[in-house]
DNA sequence: AATGTTGTAATGTATGTACATATTAATTAT
DNA sequence: ATAATTAATATGTACATACATTACAACATT
């Protein structure tokens, strides 16, 4: 493996060995339930302390990707990859499941300055435009979602992209971008007057509402992603086990 | 406060700590964004490490109950209910954590006859009385959450149960049933006239529905539970990765 | 063959130390 | 007065070290 750990870089040992990690956690074999090496032979390798180590793998544990046993030592821990793959369906693909045939319509693209949250996220200043999309899906004359995603300069989008297929495939081929993490606030909302009309729906009616933040392999926002599903066309569904 | 921690528990020291934040994490002076005493003071009065404090205060952060900023100190987060995906925390336990003091109020118990879902579910004949039970809770004058749970005849609930303690831990200790996986469908409703009655809303309100299926590791059917929260008192959110 | 016993290998707990870094507050210079 | 500089203070990073605990494996005992 060399040692994969950059003591020079600015960036914190303790981070670089979870990235690291992270890596192995995704290689096939450890998926399949190979033990880690242990801690001391592992941060001997990575020319790190045991201590320094433990921090990364802590997280990871925390975050229920790892899980540690005396004597037995740290493996993947097996309920995650289940729930991976099936958590990673876009929208379209989602719906379809459902027998749904979904049309795209009204997507539009346009160059903004960033509220303080996005600014925040993103970790860039206020002043500096994003791409902002916006989209309404559903049936033709019954949309049932509206999206709006802001994306990191660093992605690279122009806004000239074909933004009909599915995004994530398209990030992943023409830009490498490659988004591994997503983490989604869900809540019950009174539709204003904006998506009331968006929607098609009377005022304060129910509407799910989804905040997305998605992120790369190294943690890098991605992505700032604000949904609004009509009632009763949307179910979110969980699965998790322990 | 004298030092709240025993060195001769066999509970360790790290853990102690940690409840003991908790505990501080529910004061209202803490609340209300007064800073905690900082990590060495804060260590020497609990005649601990402060390698030992941070790895308390460490899982606090990783929960999202305190932040930590360089030279400000350490304050607990702007609370956002939340459950994680992977916590099989109950949610009185969730809102524990958050600092946030629920009272049960309502906890009614009954024998009823399952509708057909149910029966389907449980896979049993629909003229087996169940066990169902119904909660209310929040704080004392505002309740925030409604929720209704039936239990599997294997389970063997009387109904004499102490409802009030931790439900999948009473369920562990004393069935001696462990759940291990859950599938839950999230979906916006309006609040029809019994749900806006229960948490004092309007009739129409939009509340986040939970409906939530547990099985025993063996996935056998355990427990049916639907949950009525009144919007903007309750965010789900769920991290996943690939 | 079933049951203890003991060794050992992994994680778990705990401390002490040192220096880095970021942010606020105070001071100084313009 | 305002801006630039400096100091102080809290968390952040990193290491070395020591001993405890647990669970499995190998062995010995019944």
């Amino acid at each position: 493996m060399r040692h994969a750990i950059d003591h020079k870089s600015p960036i914190p040992l303790h981070a670089q060995a979870e990235q690291l990690l992270r890596k192995m956690i995704n290689e096939e074999e450890y998926q399949n339930g190979k033990v880690f090496p242990n801690e001391i032979e592992l941060a001997k390798v990575l020319a790190i302390s045991r201590s320094t180590l433990r921090q990364a793998i802590n997280k990871l544990v925390f975050e229920g990707l790892l899980v540690r046993k005396k004597r037995s030592g740290t493996k993947v821990a097996k309920s995650v990859v289940s729930s991976k793959s099936n958590n990673w369906l876009s929208f379209s693909q989602e719906m379809k499941l459902r027998g749904i045939t979904i049309k795209n319509f009204e997507t539009q693209v346009s160059w903004v300055l960033p509220d303080d949250e996005i600014a925040d996220f993103f970790e860039i200043k206020p002043d500096r435009k994003i791409l902002k999309m916006e989209k309404l899906r559903g049936k033709p004359d019954e949309p049932f979602v509206y999206f709006v995603s802001y994306f990191h300069p660093r992605v690279g989008l122009t806004g000239e992209e074909d933004f009909k297929m599915p995004l994530y495939e398209m990030l992943e081929n023409e830009h490498s971008v490659i988004a591994t993490l997503s983490k989604e606030e869900i809540s019950a909302k009174a539709a204003d007057n904006f998506i009331a009309g968006k929607l098609k729906i009377a005022l304060d009616s129910p509407v799910l509402f989804r905040k997305r933040f998605v992120y790369d392999h190294g943690e890098r926002p991605i992505e700032y992603n604000l949904g609004y599903y009509k009632a009763d066309s949307f179910v979110y569904t969980v699965e998790s086990s322990r």
